[in-house]
DNA sequence: TCGATATTTCTACGAATATCGAATCATATG
DNA sequence: CATATGATTCGATATTCGTAGAAATATCGA
């Protein structure tokens, strides 16, 4: 398995868990970097408690797909885009390889401009 | 935990495995429908024993991202390009509230992306 | 410095997941 | 019908994951 596929792994497995994928869609709401939202305010607006929500926390930026930076005695976490869209550019790379077409598929046809970063 | 979002933990979770994630890309680029390839084909190129195959695809068609039709005594699978941008779409749902303004929410592109665009 | 607040790290353990050989099931062909 | 082929299911085992209380760490304000 290449580093590549390594990483992708990493991304998905952070995302798919009950918890995680609240948190992760709660933080793309809140918007990137500035936006963000607080680990006190996250456990609270989840209802899960702290030591827990952190355990989740660090996998996700372990995995890549959250960022987090401090602000006084809070640590402000804020969703990755970037890194969303190089994980579905990764999934569906050369999807068009089949003959049954695939210009209808958003996904598939925005490929391109995907990897343009 | 509503509906939709264990359906979409259930495709994330189908997809972050070593050999699962390698599966779906095969079977993205053999494309959708008749296209695709029959499981033994599969286990050929992936070099995995059929039993762990097997159990592989039954997980990932059980999470709704790949289908499978039987021609004759082989059992031909395909990926659903549609579960996928659903994915996609659900995951970066209203991503738009953040100050990055995008305008297609399959599209939710970082500024760095849009400077380029 | 002291105490309050915000968050993480440590720890243990039950639950879920991946693996793969052997047995079984489904279909085709002579 | 008998046999070969393609694929799944079963069973046992090893590994990884999620949980949450308690203790530790970091920062702020008085």
């Amino acid at each position: 398995m290449n580093q590549t596929a390594a990483k992708v792994i990493d991304a998905l497995g952070a995302l798919a868990q009950e918890h995680r994928l609240a948190l992760f869609r709660l933080l793309v709401q809140a918007g990137e970097g500035e936006g963000g939202m607080a680990a006190g305010a996250i456990a609270t607006a989840l209802d899960v408690p702290a030591s827990s929500l952190s355990f989740h926390l660090a996998h996700m930026e372990r995995a890549g797909i959250i960022q987090r930076l401090r602000r006084g005695r809070s640590l402000i976490y804020s969703a990755d885009y970037g890194a969303m869209n190089r994980l579905v550019g990764y999934l569906m790379e050369n999807c068009c390889a089949g003959d049954s077409g695939c210009a209808d598929v958003s996904t598939c046809s925005t490929i391109e401009e995907r990897q343009i970063a």
